[in-house]
DNA sequence: GCCGTTTTCGGCCCGACTGTTTTCAGTCG
């Protein structure tokens, strides 16, 4: 059992107990408990081999949490969680899925009707058992079997680029109504997170009535999920989810800082408010004793400062430690930003499977304000790609050191290769001529179904290579469609410290790899990370952002970003030896 | 179930909207 392992069995804990109408608080405290341990950075198990730091130092785990952790390293299971799986029909987790069914309702409809399928549940609407049950009516019975359709589709989370694209319709469409003063995307969009379930809008305007009609009429729109005097939510193409919030402009901060989240942030906000004897609500912040109207709610600067922290970037307001770093006196670290990236370090050509040559890159990277890049084609195995042999790429390096000359100092192209790591585990190109790169990336693009233990091998074996300075894309993972390789990374990102490698951030929205936990691990251990764009194109290039965002949301640094070093700097930790 | 600059017990963020209700529970974010 390793810390994934053990945070999935307090996730699933956490839902059958909300299932069974178990105190919220108590559901929390497992939700709490699980994001706590997949963040940590050293293993559970070493935790509690390790008698001078208990687990219950951890905030989030006390005595039971502790206990079930235990009992979970030392037997692989827990009884408890096999009890609920037992007394709970699958068919509740499913239940709960459909908009509007929460775990009271599922619980009654599944008793009441003893349902054991979806199927059943849409056959007893459509019988209209359901409209007579307590509770229930002839408008929930029809909600139930829309939501049955919708249920099937909208388990489905948008990629950022995609939710890029929506806000950019969505705020096209809503800038044509001039009776919206402000307008900001707030929500996990705004958090910068890889995926987004829903898009949230917030907009000043003294005319609500007047910005729901323009959202109404928004050419994307399926249906209308609700309609009030401030809030309304639709439904766009896939069933994906649109909420909106019509505020006063004195609201406007306190508003975007609720409607910004994480629910995790805010709940600590609020905490922290309360002990302060205040209470923040969308509105701004009263004094619990109600001596004073909602104030300090125009901007978040205000609200933040009210209660004594500096503005939190979006990026990092996710429960963690944000809080404690916004405090008076200490300082929100200095996030790495798409403005301190000076090189990027992953790209192709027209020479394997790019569409652009090497100067046109060298152009568009000049353009977008680069100092320097690395080539990194693809090696020979990956044939379909017209991957480079060593003839091919010391040509390549030839052309590139003439590139070099004609530039004089004013931009600099590193040698390089995505050299693939092979099945059998040794890499594609001989260790002469990786020697005589300037950075060498290794990579795996096949046997992506091997057992843990043989990709974990290929992986630490690659960064143990002399000549290799970072694994790229590292999980090798597609956002929605294909499932991270079974590689330990507690392993991997072990042996990235102690050779002083280097491990990518892939900025490609369909990748983001290495993701935030193991990013947030891979910094405490020490591991300089590359964020790249691994562009196969001039347009390629633009991705950057994207990882920016992932690495600020694991509060990755400037100086923990190689892309930020200087080049003397760079080549430097290149030949670290 | 967790936690403590009042607390080792009694709190735990806060409000909008809907549908089924005659004053509110459930759901959602």
């Amino acid at each position: 059992m390793n810390n994934a392992d053990i945070a999935q069995v307090f996730e699933e804990l956490a839902d059958l107990l909300e299932l069974r109408g178990e105190n919220a608080f108590r559901v929390r405290a497992y939700r709490t408990g699980a994001k706590a341990i997949l963040e940590l950075n050293r293993s559970v198990k070493e935790i509690l081999a390790d008698a001078t730091t208990p687990l219950q130092s951890i905030a989030g785990i006390g005595d039971t949490l502790a206990q079930k952790c235990q009992t979970l390293i030392e037997t692989g299971k827990l009884p408890q969680l096999e009890e609920l799986r037992a007394q709970t029909p699958p068919v509740l987790i499913q239940m709960t899925r459909i908009p509007g069914l929460g775990a009271k309702k599922a619980m009654a409809l599944q008793k009441e009707l003893n349902l054991q399928s979806l199927e059943e549940l849409r056959q007893a609407c459509e019988q209209h058992k359901v409209r007579d049950m307590k509770g229930f009516g002839a408008k929930s019975e029809q909600q139930i079997l829309d939501g049955l359709a919708i249920a099937e589709q909208a388990s489905m989370r948008l990629r950022i680029d995609q939710a890029e694209r929506l806000v950019f319709r969505l705020r096209g469409h809503l800038e044509l109504c001039t009776a919206i003063k402000q307008l900001e995307f707030a929500g996990s969009y705004r958090r910068g997170k890889e995926t987004v379930g829903d898009v949230d809008i917030l907009v000043v305007s003294d005319s609500p009535t007047v910005v729901m009609d323009q959202l109404e009429s928004f050419p994307g729109r399926l249906s209308t999920i609700a309609r009030g005097d401030t809030k309304m939510s639709i439904r766009v193409e896939a069933q994906f989810q649109v909420d909106l919030r019509v505020v006063a402009a004195e609201s406007f901060g306190a508003a975007l800082q609720y409607f910004t989240g994480s629910k995790e942030h805010n709940v600590a906000i609020r905490s922290r408010a309360r002990k302060m004897g205040m209470s923040v609500n969308e509105y701004g912040i009263t004094n619990l004793d109600g001596s004073q109207p909602p104030m300090y709610g125009t901007t978040e600067q205000e609200l933040y400062s009210k209660l004594g922290l500096s503005w939190i970037p979006p990026e990092l307001r996710e429960g963690r430690h944000e809080i404690e770093w916004a405090e008076s006196g200490a300082s929100i670290p200095d996030l790495i930003t798409v403005e301190a990236i000076l090189c990027d370090l992953h790209m192709h050509t027209t020479e394997s499977d790019g569409s652009n040559t090497i100067g046109e890159m060298i152009a568009a990277a000049r353009k977008r304000g680069l100092k320097y890049i690395a080539i990194t084609d693809h090696s020979k195995r990956v044939s379909m790609a017209r991957g480079l042999n060593e003839e091919r790429l010391l040509k390549q390096w030839e052309e590139i050191d003439q590139i070099n000359a004609t530039l004089e100092g004013a931009f600099r192209v590193l040698k390089s290769v995505e050299c693939d790591i092979l099945e059998a585990g040794p890499l594609d190109i001989v260790d002469e001529v990786l020697a005589q790169a300037d950075w060498v990336i290794a990579s795996v693009h096949y046997g992506q179904k091997q057992s843990r233990d043989e990709i974990t091998k290929r992986i630490v074996d690659a960064l143990q290579n002399p000549n290799v300075d970072i694994v790229a894309h590292p999980t090798g993972r597609l956002l929605g469609t294909r499932p991270p390789y079974e590689v330990d990374m507690e392993a991997v990102i072990a042996t990235a410290a102690q050779y002083s490698k280097a491990l990518e951030l892939n900025s490609s929205p369909y990748r983001l790899d290495l993701c935030e936990q193991h990013l947030i691990q891979a910094s405490a251990a020490g591991v300089p990370i590359a964020i790249n764009t691994d562009a196969h194109s001039i347009d390629g290039l633009e991705v950057i952002h994207y990882g920016v965002l992932q690495a600020r949301r694991a509060g990755l640094l400037k100086s923990q970003v190689l892309n930020t070093w200087p080049l003397e700097q760079f080549l430097r930790w290149c030949d670290r030896g």
